[in-house]
Formats: structure tokens, C-alpha cells, sequence
DNA sequence: AACCAGGACGTGA
DNA sequence: TCACGTCATGGT
């Protein structure tokens, strides 16, 4: 790769705006001096296989879903000790549902964690194939991508909602390019390192936040004043 | 008070 | 393959 790229451009840029995300929050670093258990620079492995499996619940919560409303139902679900792949599985299902009504989709994602739970016992502590993830019904390609990346250290970028709005409103991609399309195009233009790829789409969803809700108009986008002529 | 969030699945053409 | 409807609660 080049270093000079337009997307590594915006990753320096992007870095520099707001510095080191702390990516994939854990309800274990939550404090009151760290509400948010989020762990800027520490790039270390996850220390519990609970972690890891908190890690993916989180992923599988937030799709569609603000992160704010997931983080209420991790808390509650580890307050009562049931951030665990067994404890998911014995949980019956109304009761996994009302736990975590409030992150929308309940139905549907009570099915997916018990899913997801059983293939994560089955995993015993190896780490799964893209493919294998994708297989389960629930897990699609961002949900896939995140749980390797944040949870598994894999390098595999993460391709979401706003990193197509960011990219394609900068005219650096096109707005009909498919994940695969996007992920690769990164990856083919970035260093291969986990961490960068975790602090990038940390960064997206930052950058977005700020500037590429409803609300707001895109145009004041200041990566828009420094990359598009 | 409509609109949308750190998506994925099912369906019909 | 692909566009479109559906899933659901909670904040703005």
C-alpha cells in the first residue's frame, strides 16, 4: 500500500481530530472515572472468555441500535450475572426478551443470542471463521466483522451505515458498492494491523456522530473542506 | 410527532 | 442478484 492514499489520508486525519477511541467497550472497565468502559490504547487481547462473549452480545445488540441503549442492557444483564454463553442458553426465552427489551428487537434477538451462545460454547476458546459466523442466522457481515476484529483481534475491517454515508458523500466511493467491495477496498489500502482497523471504524462512527446525523448537514463535514476540491 | 439508531432476514421479481 | 418491507424500543 501506499501511504499516501486517500484513505489512509483520512485515517490520519481522523486520528488526530479525536485520538484513540478505546474500542470494543467493557462493562468490566466501567467506573465512575470511565462510565463508558471504553480503553484508549490498551490494544490487549481480552483477558476472560466472558469478555469476549460480552463483546459479541454487544455486537449482535447494536444492530440498528444506539449503542446507549445496548449499554443498558449489558448492565443489566451483568449485574445479574448472566453475561455468559451458558446462562444465556438456560435463560428461557420471555425472560432473555424482557431482559433485553429495551435495545429494540427483542424477539428477533433473543433468537440470535441463543444461537449465537451455543455456537460460542462449540467454539471452546478457538477463534471462528468469517464464514462459520456468517453461517449463523442473525450474524451478517458487519456483525461478523465486529466480533472478529474487537473480540477475536482479527484484521478484518468493519464496514457500516456511516462509513458508506462519509465515503460516498467525499465521492471517494460510489453509493451502490456492496460491504465486500467496501472492506476490500479499505484493506487493500491500509496496513494490515488490528488496531488500525479497530481505531478506523472506531473513528467513522465518531466522525459520523458529530456530523452525519439527520440533523446536521453534511456539508460541514470538515474532511469535505480538506479532501474534495 | 415523525424519524432514526454502530443491521439482518424474508420475499418477490 | 436486488430492491423493498419487517423487526421494536427509546430518544430527539
Amino acid at each position: 500500500m501506499q501511504k499516501d492514499n486517500i484513505f489512509y489520508k483520512i485515517y490520519k486525519e481522523l486520528y488526530q481530530l479525536y485520538g484513540p477511541q478505546g474500542w470494543w467497550p467493557l462493562t468490566d472497565l466501567k467506573s465512575s472515572s470511565n462510565p463508558g468502559g471504553y480503553h484508549p490504547l490498551d490494544y490487549s487481547y481480552p483477558k476472560t472468555s466472558d469478555q469476549i462473549f460480552e463483546i459479541c452480545v454487544g455486537a449482535i445488540l447494536t444492530q440498528n441500535t444506539k449503542w446507549s441503549a445496548v449499554q443498558k442492557v449489558l448492565e443489566n444483564l451483568k449485574k445479574e450475572n448472566l453475561l455468559n454463553p451458558k446462562k444465556i442458553l438456560k435463560l428461557n426465552s420471555s425472560k432473555l426478551q424482557n431482559l433485553i427489551k429495551s435495545s429494540g428487537y427483542f424477539s428477533q434477538k433473543s433468537k440470535k443470542l441463543k444461537i449465537f451462545s451455543k455456537y460460542f460454547i462449540n467454539l471452546k476458546n478457538k477463534i471462528p471463521s468469517r464464514e462459520s459466523l456468517l453461517s449463523l442466522w442473525g450474524i451478517g457481515p458487519e456483525t461478523a466483522d465486529s466480533i472478529l476484529l474487537y473480540a477475536f483481534k482479527v484484521p478484518t475491517f468493519v464496514v457500516d451505515s456511516y462509513t458508506k454515508k462519509i465515503f460516498s458523500n467525499l465521492s471517494i466511493i460510489d453509493q451502490n458498492f456492496d460491504y465486500e467491495k467496501i472492506k476490500n477496498l479499505f484493506q487493500a489500502n491500509l496496513y494490515y494491523d488490528f488496531r488500525l482497523y479497530q481505531e478506523y471504524h472506531a473513528l467513522i462512527v465518531e466522525h459520523a456522530k458529530r456530523y452525519y446525523l439527520k440533523s446536521k448537514h453534511k456539508i460541514l463535514c470538515p474532511l469535505y473542506k480538506k479532501f474534495v476540491k
